[in-house]
DNA sequence: AAACTAATTTAGTCTAGGCTTTAGTATCCT
DNA sequence: AGGATACTAAAGCCTAGACTAAATTAGTTT
């Protein structure tokens, strides 16, 4: 239904594919993430990641029931590189907003 | 309200940003490529973009009725390569079906 | 095999935003 | 000036899709 583009401009799904970037983690890490939103709406976000094939999913090797998600960045292609930036520049919003509150008192 | 990912994502105003990807084009000949929506609509995308800074505007030299629109690249960063990519991809894959279609005789 | 745990699926609600319609603004032409 | 043209703004309709709650599946433990 919805191509890469428009799945990876929701900011929830954003936010879980940066969980997963670079290690894998349960569903339920995911869900805990996520304070004002069910494991249920965290799951279909996933289910849709997955169908697009911009995650993948294992399950746990000492428990069955997890599930071990992990972004497929090779799948992204020039969005991986993206989103990378993103998140980069969003960091350095949060530093330049610390060095602002830092210097609040002169 | 919607962030520049968001906003690229929709297929209405990708269209809209290849089309006056290199040119500049006047709000009517961007009305006229879309058969299904109405120029209000049209337009209704071009605001979004504008407000964004994706878009610039002028008025016309000769007619200040019209209103040329044209893509502001170095706003879009790293998504201005990214739909490149996506159009040059479509290109190919348009390709790819016509010499299929040429070889159905065989 | 019953109870428990992890996660997903299903069914249905709600809202953002894309669309049409209508009305308005600005410019041009005679 | 009055009318035509090019486009936009405002108001409201409608649907895709994000969300919740309940039911379901699959795996584990006792």
């Amino acid at each position: 239904m919805l191509d890469d583009l428009q799945l990876v401009s929701d900011p929830r799904r954003q936010e879980i594919l940066r969980l997963v970037w670079n290690d894998e983690l349960p569903a339920s890490a995911l869900a805990d993430h996520f304070e004002d939103i069910t494991p249920s709406a965290v799951s279909q976000h996933c289910r849709k990641l997955l169908d697009a094939g911009l995650l993948d999913v294992r399950r746990g090797e000492h428990d069955g029931r997890s599930r071990y998600y992990r972004a497929n960045k090779d799948r992204l292609g020039p969005l991986a590189g993206y989103l990378e930036a993103l998140w980069r520049s969003r960091l350095d919003a949060l530093k330049h907003l610390a060095e602002e509150a830092m210097n609040e008192g002169d």
